[in-house]
RNA sequence: GUGAUUGUAGCUCAGGUGGUUAGAGCGCCAGAUUGUGGCUCUGGAGGUCGCGGGUUCGAGUCCCGUCUUUCACCCCA
């Protein structure tokens, strides 16, 4: 049979792998300067934990599970009757399982950090893929909007290494669903924000069509309009928003959040280049009830489409699973995109990575000269220097070129005549020079 | 789920209107160099032309189906 792999998966090589983590090291390690810990959970979760928190098109999308045991299946059969399991579609819905299985060996707040491949039945783009890594990280159980504060930091952090230019878009739900009040269509919510967010890519007139079509009354898209054509500065959004969103609780609300997280950046020298308040900005996860968050690519270089990253606040995504009122707030990023981007840009170009670490390769002259080696090696990798012995006695040719292949810088040959001396003799790969040294001198030049 | 698009050697791709034995470059292997990589030269291996069916005396080429690739929509990291 012919090999092959799933539609949208793929399989990385070394040289994928070193850049893929380069990206991941990035951002484990700003995660783990904030204070997040690792947590795992397993790639399939019950269709009953996952069902019904990504909205209806999220539903369509989740990976089932044949149940084991299954003979034949007729054609008329429930799919909840011959699939009980599924893949996980995100991190963020088996982190809340995850939190109320473990209620009481938890302390909140509880920040946490999960690197982990997704699964969503897509049909594979650009930037698009069926399995896919995301890198959260979410703090539960603590209200304070300093963790929006912080989430935004880390964003800047991390998008600061890789070396393009990002635009981060901040909204709040609650701003979302007091306009949708003030039109008077509070329970058109998810209709309303799905239009929304593609005014700057199809425009008002687009905008209004789809509204009208979903059911929208002439006279709740008149109200509207003045959304439309707010100035960009963030004072004039807020000067906006502070009279159309007058009468409801719920809107001041959020406004109020829109500002401590705005005033609060600034105060910490968060340049507003980079940060920008997006009315329009919905984000289709159903669990998000408070600010919500995408990074988008803002380089001149590159027109990548798609989000590079995604999160927002969920008040209450516990309390389906049993544990009510202790909201979160976290954030995904992709780095399936981020790596997308950066080949694109020939960014790793300009970074350090490796695809080997092996710093000397021995070379095999036979069983006997092998067995000298290996003695050597265990030494000199007590000393911290990454080794390794050609396992064939090939040919010279052919292990020289195995070192350069792989870009091993040193080659060391033993043969019959080192043995005798007690000498190596270390061949300098980039040069091509070959000299003579003890075992001792070598370990102090390679780790110097 | 809707609409397009792609598939020929390990890789990148040629193969007018169907017609002998399907080609190139790169890579790979071997030798020139029996203890020495990159460069050069010489030689060699490698293809069910995605898969299945159909039209035809004859299909890589035309038709249908299917899978796959890429892209747009929807939605999203």
């Amino acid at each position: 049979m012919k090999p092959a792999i799933p539609k949208g998966t793929r399989d990385f090589s070394p040289a994928e792998m070193a850049k893929r983590n380069f990206i991941i090291d990035v951002i484990r390690s700003v995660y783990n300067s904030y204070g997040y810990r690792q947590i795992e959970t397993p790639a399939m979760e019950n269709l009953a934990t996952l069902e019904g928190k990504y909205g209806d098109e999220g539903d369509q999308l989740l990976f089932r599970i044949l149940n084991s045991g299954l003979k034949n299946v007729q054609h008329s059969v429930k799919i909840s009757d011959i699939a009980e399991k599924g893949l996980r579609y995100d991190l963020t819905v088996p982190f809340a399982r995850y939190v109320v299985m473990h209620r009481h060996e938890i302390m909140f707040p509880f920040k946490r950090f999960q690197i982990q491949p997704v699964w969503r039945a897509d049909r594979p783009q650009k930037g698009r893929y069926r399995e896919f890594v995301q890198c959260d990280a979410d703090v539960i159980g603590s209200d304070s909007l300093l963790n929006e504060v912080e989430m935004v930091l880390m964003i800047n952090e991390v998008f600061a290494q890789f070396g393009f230019k990002i635009k981060l878009l901040v909204n709040n739900r609650k701003i979302l669903s007091a306009i949708a009040e003030a039109i008077d269509q509070p329970d058109k919510i998810t209709d309303l924000t799905v239009a929304l967010d593609k005014l700057d890519k199809t425009g008002t007139d687009k905008v209004v069509d789809e509204l009208t079509s979903k059911g929208f009354s002439p006279g709740s898209v008149q109200k509207l309009l003045p959304l439309f054509k707010v100035d960009e500065s963030l004072n004039s959004k807020i000067h906006f928003l502070n009279s159309f969103l007058s009468g409801s609780e719920t809107g001041r609300k959020g406004i109020e959040e829109i500002e401590t997280l705005f005033r609060t950046l600034a105060e910490l020298g968060v340049s507003s280049e980079l940060l920008k308040l997006e009315l329009t900005l919905a984000r289709g996860l159903n669990y998000y009830t408070g600010a919500i968050f995408e990074v988008k690519l803002n380089d001149p270089r590159s027109a990548f489409p798609g989000s590079l990253l995604g999160g927002g606040r969920y008040d209450d995504l516990t309390g389906i699973f049993g544990l009510p009122s202790v909201s979160g707030v976290g954030i995904s990023f992709g780095i399936d995109r981020i790596y997308d981007v950066m080949e694109e840009l020939n960014l790793f170009d300009q970074i350090p990575y490796t695809t080997s670490s092996t710093q000397v390769l021995f070379v095999n002259f036979g069983e006997k000269e092998a067995c000298h080696c290996l003695q050597l090696l265990s030494h000199i990798r007590k000393k911290g220097v990454h080794a390794e012995l050609y396992p064939d006695p090939a040919k010279m040719k052919k292990q020289i070129g195995y070192a350069d292949a792989n870009r091993i810088p040193y080659v060391v040959l033993i043969g019959s005549e080192e043995i005798q001396s007690g000498l190596l003799t270390v061949k300098t790969m980039l040069t091509g020079v070959q000299e003579k040294l003890s075992l001792d001198d070598f370990i102090k030049r390679l780790t110097e």
